[in-house]
DNA sequence: GCTATCACG
DNA sequence: ACGTACGTGATAGCC
């Protein structure tokens, strides 16, 4: 069937303007802006690729066409302020591409552009075609039908999702049907389109309603025959407010009837006017666009001398005996259910030089061939991103041994401040080497590209992944040599990666049910705390939004404004702590910004990644992210799970071992302050933990000259807060600003400590100094950051690195000592029926079977405290329980 | 994408 | 006189 884009062309140039408004290096050279455009031509790329579309139409809106609403409502759209003016310039670029790419684009006097999209969609709609309408916006949905979806571009962890709403999904999110939406409209209003509604009438009265009477004639029938239960202040409110109600509906109905597209067929699809479009991306520096649609002829672009070719293979005639270096080929993969939602379909393999194979792997069988290969332990790996072949081999039933380098981690080894370790990047950086060059491009690729099937496999492309890795290879493990981190890879690194493949594989099992129920009834509190704050507010705002929220608390209540940020008024919990006792609507935000937390970011932002066939979530363990040696954790990210004090807590309860098994919990007792005591020497710190004494009342006692048994708690508590400074590498402002006292008294602190604690003074002294003779620090395993903000004019920046350089040897020597233990771990739990399912910095948990849980405990236990041997004990506080939220 | 906010060690 | 404690990730808003 004839499919059909229509995209909302404001709204999608809106999202990409802000999208992309940081990039200031998207501005022509006489500085015209062009972010926006930029944007706005790679989401509809990126649309036009997943629909694939045969009619395609832009709808804008006209400067006048708000005007037919406004007449029938002066507030219509009354505080929308014009586009700022860096947008605004750029409207007509856009319309200039489009109109050179052949694109049907409507903007019209009397018709807004949600009225263009609706009258095309249900015309298309009615022709039998499948309409996609693209717009950041949500009050397209009315429009929806069996045939006409809405996509939502939406960014997510820095990559551009789309969110498709079908009848389906608008049913299951709102409880109506789409063409329902209308008449809640009229009823909620829309505070951005400034549509009135009915006063007090939010979701989910106006929900109910609709439910019950579908329109709202019918529901005013029903309220003036006096067939209804509605009573009270609601139903004086409906009947008082009929107009209005009437008139909001008016505005916020989309009019599918614009008498402005006849002729649909003008809206085909056809070849762009490619000079144009060339002329056009030239002038505004859009290479990657030239690039991507082979627009210029390359010949001033020197090409390598290199000719990869690529054979393809059958895997009968595979000869491999020593090393496998291999690049695996996947595309998404359409099975839900999978941990890593990816298919393997191919792979390349390094023979010698000159001498690439690719094999096809299209049918599932095809991997099981390659197993006995894949498990020898005596073939060496050499690949990239292995942990996520190892996942993905081990659901085709394929466990990968003989790991032996990754270039990724290798890459990271050489310098853990990179952000990016994609093979690309690397191989620049290392081989300047331009992959890209490299692989040979496809001929048709303009209109074309967009229909091309994305599981196509793209043999060349993975010939010269494959012949970079090789040349990686040899290149990094030369430099790792040389900087003499080889064992911290081959020992630490590398063997760590299939410990982290087993975490992920393995994943947490968690009570869905469990979290859906702590989830409504968040939703329920938050309901209610939502309406006290609109009265105390005296109005409907967006909460979420700092600078509505200051507006009502600084400007309409008048509270006292103790901070400032770049934007305005800063809200933040602290500042509002500060005016608490002005008003209790402060206590109410304060409540409402911790339980939308708790249900965005643990409950909502965690159901979607449960695994639909073993309950479990399966995150992903990074090990090539952080600066100082630490890994971390996203998809979602276990390691900030609520767990300090107050309710949040209750989200551990859902975490909990399959039927038989039992959690051991097991964290390191102080473990930076323990790598402190051995890297600094410090006698009185190392005397503490070889005596078992509490370090923070150590402190207190030395730092405010009292006996120990004299320590209050207060003072301990401060002490804590100092020891925590240190590592941070220590400010007067930083401990004042955390222990509320003045810059004076915090500095004496510090000084106190470091006249007591004088190996600390003098390591601290030292590190700062060598770190800014040979430009980087290392922890003692050997792990090394750079600190190039040691040398630099910026007086802030240096003062930075003084601090990355104390801190980075003390978090980093504790990151690598967990490191250690979690291999020794893995390895010693082999003949045990247990599971390594998370690490939290200094805090691991496995999952038991509870016959031999006193086993695995004095293996977790041995295994972290002799990870190495310190100047001070390593010690490790242990504990069993039946739900994460249990261990102690 | 950047900013503000807030969750963790 | 400046503006600061180290390391992370997720969400929502921005119009």
């Amino acid at each position: 069937m004839d499919k059909v884009l229509l995209i909302d062309g404001n709204s999608i140039m809106n999202r990409a303007f802000y999208g992309i408004m940081g990039n200031k290096m998207l501005t022509t050279s006489d500085g015209r802006y062009t972010n926006a455009v930029y944007g706005f031509l790679t989401i509809m790329f990126k649309n036009m690729e997943e629909v694939q579309p045969q009619y395609m139409v832009i709808a804008f809106d006209s400067k006048t066409a708000a005007n037919t609403r406004k007449q029938m409502y002066e507030g219509y759209k009354k505080n929308r302020h014009g586009m700022p003016n860096e947008l605004a310039e750029q409207m007509p670029l856009i319309k200039e591409i489009l109109s050179a790419m052949n694109i049907k684009v409507v903007e019209h006097a009397e018709y807004e552009g949600d009225d263009i999209l609706g009258s095309f969609a249900k015309n298309f709609a009615r022709n039998g075609k499948d309409v996609y309408i693209l717009s950041g916006d949500r009050d397209l949905f009315q429009l929806i039908e069996d045939n006409i979806t809405v996509r939502i571009p939406r960014t997510k962890m820095g990559k551009t999702e789309t969110e498709i709403y079908n009848k389906e999904k608008v049913e299951e999110e709102y409880g109506l049907e789409p063409i329902d939406l209308i008449e809640l409209k009229a009823l909620m209003g829309d505070s951005s389109d400034e549509i009135p509604g009915v006063p007090k009438v939010g979701p989910k009265t106006g929900t109910n309603l609709i439910k019950e009477y579908k329109t709202i004639e019918n529901l005013y029938k029903a309220l003036e025959e006096g067939t209804t239960k509605i009573a009270g202040k609601l139903k004086e409110n409906l009947i008082n407010n009929k107009d209005l109600a009437q008139l909001s509906k008016k505005l916020g109905t989309i009019n599918i009837n614009a008498p402005i597209c006849d002729n649909l067929e003008e809206a085909k699809v056809i070849e762009w006017d490619k000079t144009k479009v060339t002329e056009i991306f030239r002038n505004l520096n859009f290479n990657r666009f030239l690039d991507r649609f082979n627009l210029v002829e390359n010949s001033n672009v020197k090409k390598e001398e290199i000719k990869i070719e690529v054979k393809e293979e059958k895997i009968e005639n595979l000869n491999i005996k020593d090393e496998l270096i291999f690049y695996l080929e996947t595309k998404e993969s359409s099975d839900e259910s999978k941990i890593i939602k990816k298919d393997i379909i191919g792979i390349g393999i390094y023979i010698n030089a000159g001498n690439i194979i690719y094999i096809s792997l299209k049918e599932k069988t095809d991997i099981l061939k390659l197993k006995e290969i894949f498990e020898s332990d005596k073939i060496k790996k050499i690949g990239y991103n292995i942990k996520e072949t190892y996942v993905l081999l081990k659901e085709c039933g394929i466990t990968l041994n003989g790991i032996y380098y990754d270039a990724e981690i290798a890459s990271y080894i050489l310098n853990p401040t990179n952000t990016k370790h994609n093979i690309k990047e690397i191989a620049m950086q290392y081989l300047e080497l331009n992959l890209d060059e490299l692989i040979p491009k496809k001929e048709d690729v303009q209109l074309n590209m967009f229909e091309q099937a994305k599981n196509v496999s793209n043999k060349e492309e993975i010939g010269v992944y494959v012949y970079a890795l090789q040349k990686l290879y040899e290149q990094t493990i030369k430099q790792i040599k040389e900087e003499g981190t080889e064992k911290l890879f081959n020992e630490i690194e590398m063997p760590l990666v299939k410990v982290l493949g087993e975490m992920q594989f393995n994943g947490m099992m968690v009570e869905k049910e469990k979290l859906e129920e702590f989830g409504k009834n968040l939703k329920e509190r938050l309901d209610t705390i939502k309406k006290d704050i609109y009265n105390l507010a005296e109005e409907e705002f967006n909460i979420n939004s700092t600078q509505q929220l200051g507006k009502i608390l600084f400007e309409k209540l008048k509270l006292t404004q103790p901070k400032k940020n770049k934007r305005g008024y800063a809200t933040d919990v602290e500042t509002l702590e500060k005016i608490k006792n002005e008003h209790p609507i402060v206590e109410k935000i304060l409540e409402y910004r911790s339980l939308t937390k708790l249900n965005s970011t643990y409950v909502e932002g965690m159901i979607p990644y449960i695994n639909s066939k073993d309950s479990r979530i399966h995150a992903i363990f990074n090990q090539t992210i952080t600066a100082t040696g630490r890994i971390s954790c996203t998809e979602p990210n276990l390691q900030n799970i609520p767990s300090h004090e107050g309710e949040g807590k209750n989200i551990k309860k859902a975490f909990k071992p399959k039927e038989g098994y039992i959690y051991i919990d097991a964290d390191y007792s102080q473990i930076e302050l323990r790598v402190l005591a051995h890297i600094s020497k410090d006698e009185n710190m190392i005397n503490a933990f070889i005596n078992n004494e509490d370090i923070h009342r150590q402190v207190a006692s030395k730092v405010f000259g009292v006996p120990m048994e004299e320590v209050t708690k207060e003072q301990r508590s401060k002490a804590k807060a100092v020891n925590f400074g240190i590592i941070y590498g220590i400010t007067a402002f930083g401990l004042s600003e955390q222990l509320k006292i003045d810059r004076k008294q915090s500095q004496e602190y510090i000084d106190n400590y470091l006249a007591k604690y004088s190996g600390i003074k003098t390591f601290m002294d030292e590190i700062v100094k060598k770190t800014e003779e040979s430009g980087y620090v290392e922890t003692i395993f050997g792990r090394r950051r750079y600190v190039p903000e040691l040398k630099s004019n910026n007086y802030m920046v240096r003062q930075f690195g003084t601090r990355v350089a104390m801190n980075t040897p003390i978090q980093g020597t504790a990151a690598d000592i967990m490191k250690i233990a979690m291999i020794k771990l893995y390895n010693n739990l082999k003949n045990v029926d247990a599971k390594i399912v998370l690490q939290v910095h200094d805090e691991l948990i496995i999952e038991v079977k509870e016959e031999q849980k006193e086993n695995a405990k004095k293996i977790l236990k041995e295994s972290m405290e002799n990870a190495t041997k310190l100047d001070v004990p390593l010690k490790v506080d242990i504990s069993e329980a039946k739900t994460w939220y249990d261990a102690k």
